[in-house]
DNA sequence: TTGAAAGCGGTACCAA
DNA sequence: TTGGTACCGCTTTCAA
């Protein structure tokens, strides 16, 4: 049993196609008579007719569909960023395709192909392998197409970056004035290119205090919330430990925060943990995170007005939307007083 | 600059459209000459070009594309069944189109209408109104079209549901165990058709204990995080207050938590907290969590398998995958023991 | 081995 | 106020 076309309908109520398309389109500029439309309604709701989506976009040109490009579904900071976008482009009436690379770098150009195929009237890209999907992007970018990316890029699209730079700095220093001399940094990250200036940041903030770099506190550990629980572990096991533990997101430091508490460490009494991103939860851990709020939530709507702005105006300049994340603190940092 | 068509690509190698395709589709079944394919594979890297999804699905019927319906985004239950089916439908070559419905039983009606006029291959649904829905889905579903529902429904579609019977009445006989007798329940549930079960086993786990059922102790809060925590700061100022918490999910019991901790309640010294879901955060929280395992990543993996089964095999008979969720028991919940 | 042409299900212009 | 019809971009017979 096929799906009735419009055909069916225009059959059904004794009309032409042309008919049922204005009548189900109720566009005001085509007069229908009221008796004539009354015959397609009937015809459409008898048959349980809906317009096929993918012919009106072939034909009208556009398909009302944003795609969403996610490096990682497990880390709660893009959920935030998805739900954002998803709110916003359904606002305005736009559906969202949702796609996700793993953090699997020859995924994330392939998908980049896959969605050009799509002709979607719009894309945001939170990409994580910026070298290796350079030529995918700007491929899709060049003909004026709508896309907006969420990473810190020198892409000639609309951008929405939150700028880490002000706020690292911020939570280095109030770490190193609660009297840390010892900060371990689990940098999880799924790629590295993504955070390079948090790294540095952290590196400036040492040196600058006056501290060496020890490269046995930096931890290259991986993106899931276990991973942030052994890189505390093996960082909790060096000698002499860190005092204050930096983690490159609250997902992985909730991982942390378990083993400093299975260490029979207390925080912050005994150490201090900071992450970043201050997702929804970092509030209500305990302790209460002290986090450095990047708004994935208001990034996502960022980026989706941005792009969906650019589909009415085609016209309009290369955009570059700034959100600076802030430092927030709460109990999981105080002052360094273990006796190590 | 509009984008190349197959046209574009014909004219250019000096070849009909038909050759293209088949070059492009790489169909095997219709012998190119290597010369000829040569030659269209130069035109189309030269134009940069890639087929029109939306004319393919068109004209060969399916569109790659499952559809997931979730009525929570804020939820991170629903976001282990995202990536679920993310993962499961991706493997299988298919793209994710994801719609929320805010919680929105309008926009659950509607947005299931709007599913329908984008025929994609298959719909995978989290209902929440299942009354308000009904008509919608018989309707979709009518035809034979692959619809797989993730609550626990009685239509004529084929289901995966969690069971959480046996271990709701498991999680009431630990805590009954432990000697708590006044238990609070958190039931922050996004409509209150879902989770009558555990509702009813609740109350039946009270009164087979002998004990009544005080509505005081129930508290039908919202599905926000700090909708568990202001629930659970109401369950604690009653007098005398519960022993123990039942919260509906892992997300408000994170809130529920927090407010135990502001009123100097130890868990589980001074009072028991245990949840349902067990999502991946609840074996790492302070303390990590008693809590009935639901596995929405299997969940979401076993929707999109019988739904992608279904496209291949559309004459298979309804079929209904019950997962029984599963008692985790961690250290949130302890002998009743406070001096009240 | 390649090309011509008929649709897939709509939209919108032009005529009637 | 309604109908005829070209076309959106592709796939797939059928012929050549």
């Amino acid at each position: 049993m096929k799906r009735p076309t419009q055909s069916d309908v225009a059959r059904l109520a004794g009309v032409s196609r042309a008919t049922v398309s204005y009548v189900v389109s109720g566009s005001s500029d085509v007069p229908i008579s009221a008796e004539t439309r009354e015959r397609v309604l009937k015809a459409v709701s008898q048959l349980n007719y809906a317009p096929d989506a993918r012919a009106q976009s072939l034909r009208s040109g556009d398909s009302n569909t944003v795609g969403l490009l996610i490096p990682d579904l497990h880390n709660p900071h893009y959920w935030s960023i998805v739900q954002g976008v998803e709110e916003t482009v359904r606002e305005q009436g736009y559906d969202l395709l949702l796609t996700s690379t793993s953090l699997d770098p020859e995924r994330e150009a392939q998908t980049l192909a896959a969605l050009s195929s799509r002709r979607m009237d719009a894309l945001i890209l939170t990409l994580s392998f910026l070298e290796k999907s350079k030529t995918a992007l700007t491929r899709l970018a060049a003909n004026g197409y709508p896309v907006v990316t969420l990473s810190n890029t020198s892409f000639n699209v609309d951008a929405v970056v939150a700028t880490y730079r002000t706020a690292t700095a911020q939570i280095m220093a109030h770490l190193l004035g609660l009297g840390h001399t010892r900060i371990g940094f689990i940098f999880g990250v799924g790629s590295k290119e993504l955070a390079t200036n948090r790294m540095a940041v952290y590196q400036e903030s040492l040196t600058g205090a006056g501290l060496a770099i020890d490269p046995d506190l930096i931890d290259y550990s991986g993106p899931r919330i276990e991973d942030g629980y052994n890189a505390a572990q093996r960082l909790l096991a060096r000698a002499p430990r860190p005092t204050a533990l930096l983690v490159i997101n609250d997902w992985l430091a909730i991982g942390a925060l378990r083993a400093v508490g299975e260490n029979g460490l207390r925080v912050p009494e005994d150490i201090s943990i900071a992450s970043f991103d201050d997702t929804e939860m970092a509030a209500y851990l305990n302790p209460p995170l002290t986090s450095v709020r990047s708004n994935g939530h208001e990034l996502g709507r960022q980026a989706a007005s941005l792009v969906l702005e650019r589909i009415q105006k085609p016209g309009l300049p290369i955009r570059r939307v700034q959100i600076e994340a802030e430092l927030v603190i709460r109990q999981s940092t105080g002052r360094e007083r273990s006796p190590l």
